[in-house]
DNA sequence: ACGTTATAGTTACAAATGCAACCATTTGCA
DNA sequence: TGCAAATGGTTGCATTTGTAACTATAACGT
């Protein structure tokens, strides 16, 4: 963040928004620079989408889901996770059943061929993960996973 | 985080990602619901959406800033901005001329009516932001800048 | 049993975004 | 001077995303 020159500093009665230091602005540059950082590593090597990643992710953890129950548990509305599920599907990396009692729900679980991938992946995401918490150190851990709960717990 | 029912938890020996805990994924969750909660705002009011709020943004800051420097500040790329510029002007929001001796380079600034507009939706997105940051403590802000800081540093 | 309402999921279309190619102008330098 | 490279900005095209409408099945109430 170089701040060399100033130009023309506008009008102070009008008040205007100071972007680098308005909080929502600031959230989403760090979230978007390091979500980026972890698809790249993916993306290259397979050829995903992080919300097919997620999706992955959420099988990985809970096989059998439906597709409403993963557009739940990703935060990703419904057409997002159809669309992610219609590709994942055609590549063979997830497997669709139809529930038994109910056909208009999906069955989802990962194929032997997702779970390989997935194998790949988790780690490396994880390493990510540590990579970008290496800049803080404990105490701030502590404190950023004690803020994300509350502001995650403030819109629902 | 209701979490009543867990269905069919997968096989531990793939080490699946835990998406609740993965600090990129709550991330990108906490950032676009607070983002999304102040657009909502002014998307309603004025047919503006978020990248050309930005642009008008740093423009009531910083009078007679070319494209490219717009796209700097607004860590946006040269192409959006462009896009959101040719709206803007069309909208009769923003003043587009030309840098004497520079015939490349435009020189930007809000027109009459983008001042009006910003004078209205600056305070409302502080007001905004204030809501969001009321959910911690004082001492928790402190650290939420502090870590965005490091977080922010490290990415560039 | 029958019609209404709700739910799971997909499809169709529009708007937003990303990337590469592209003009115009300026800069650097032989 | 003149020509290659760099810079500011826009355009075209393909991909992604968001929204609403739609199909199919199930649940509910009478």
């Amino acid at each position: 963040m170089s701040d060399k020159r100033q130009p023309a500093p506008a009008h102070a009665e009008h008040a205007p928004l100071q972007l680098e230091h308005f909080l929502p602005y600031r959230l989403s540059i760090v979230s978007n620079t390091i979500s980026q950082l972890i698809a790249d590593d993916y993306q290259r090597r397979y050829d995903i989408s992080m919300t097919e990643w997620r999706v992955m992710a959420v099988l990985a953890r809970f096989e059998g889901l439906s597709a409403r129950e993963v557009a739940e548990r990703t935060a990703m509305d419904k057409v997002a996770v159809s669309r992610a599920l219609a590709r994942l599907v055609a590549a063979d990396r997830v497997n669709r059943d139809t529930h038994d009692g109910d056909k208009r729900r999906s069955v989802l679980s990962l194929t032997e061929s997702g779970w390989t991938m997935h194998d790949e992946v988790a780690p490396m995401a994880r390493a990510r993960e540590r990579e970008v918490l290496a800049r803080l150190d404990a105490e701030e851990q502590m404190w950023l996973n004690r803020i994300l709960d509350k502001l995650q717990a403030g819109n629902m």
